[in-house]
DNA sequence: CCATTTCCAGTACAAACGTACTCAGCAAAC
DNA sequence: GTTTGCTGAGTACGTTTGTACTGGAAATGG
């Protein structure tokens, strides 16, 4: 269930992401609010943004001559999709196996640990760090 | 630095788990031991084999007719190079900001907040949670 | 009004991907 | 020794991706 859309390639995603920011824009104001590593083309802007819209990420209004784009898919699901998917792919799909690798290949300090035992603690408020 | 390989693809990487898990093996072995979910015609393992060696992650030795293949750059590796690269992508670098998201998005169940936080008791271990 | 700018729509085109077929050689099994 | 079967090598081919150009219409600035 739940039909998946296709996968955002990077270049999309790139895309994407700067238009999630704006809101709502047109080809040219998402041109122009690229991050500067991600400088592209106006042309190629605009065809990033009639694939998405074809794959079914944004929905676009024509306003006079213009067209203006609107995300049709907060990033929050793309990104769970995403880590979804990693966390299959490679830890099981468990949690717990993602973070073990971390801390395994590139440690972890401590000020990290403290902010995700708060969030934990935060998460889990029914069974919170005894101290 | 450390000039990167080009990225795996998806089926690449079906079949670059598929002989990390075998060691060494040839292409009829690595066939064979492809997951159900991942059936594909013999010539394709071989051409995704090709494809692989060519972007430098295996390597082949050969022994009278037939090729043995093995990888050239674990999986730690390869799961970290991804894994980095989502948490840039999206978290800012942070495995905090990883965490609140799952939080956030799909909740987190207490025995897996149990097992996350005695990851951390772990990764700290010099400054354990007190009891 | 005419030049310039700004859009959209369509087209282009090489590289990467997903998937597989063909062919020729050797090997094992009849 | 002829058929059967795996193997390496090469080739194929449609789709997706990355990146952009072209043409025409509308708007804007003199």
């Amino acid at each position: 269930m739940t039909r998946k859309r296709p996968r955002l390639s990077h270049g999309e995603l790139a895309v994407a992401r700067t238009l999630w920011s704006l809101g709502t824009a047109t080809v040219g104001q998402v041109h122009e609010a690229m991050p500067a590593t991600r400088q592209m083309d106006y042309t190629t802007v605009q065809t990033y943004i009639r694939r998405l819209e074809d794959k079914g990420y944004l929905k676009s209004r024509r306003e006079g001559r213009t067209k203006h784009y609107t995300a049709r898919v907060r990033p929050e699901t793309v990104i769970g999709e995403t880590v979804n998917e990693l966390m299959e792919q490679w830890f099981d799909g468990q949690l717990s196996r993602l973070v073990r690798h971390l801390v395994d290949e590139r440690g972890m300090a401590d000020e990290e640990i403290r902010q995700l035992r708060s969030i934990l603690d935060e998460a889990g408020q029914n069974h919170p760090t005894r101290y």
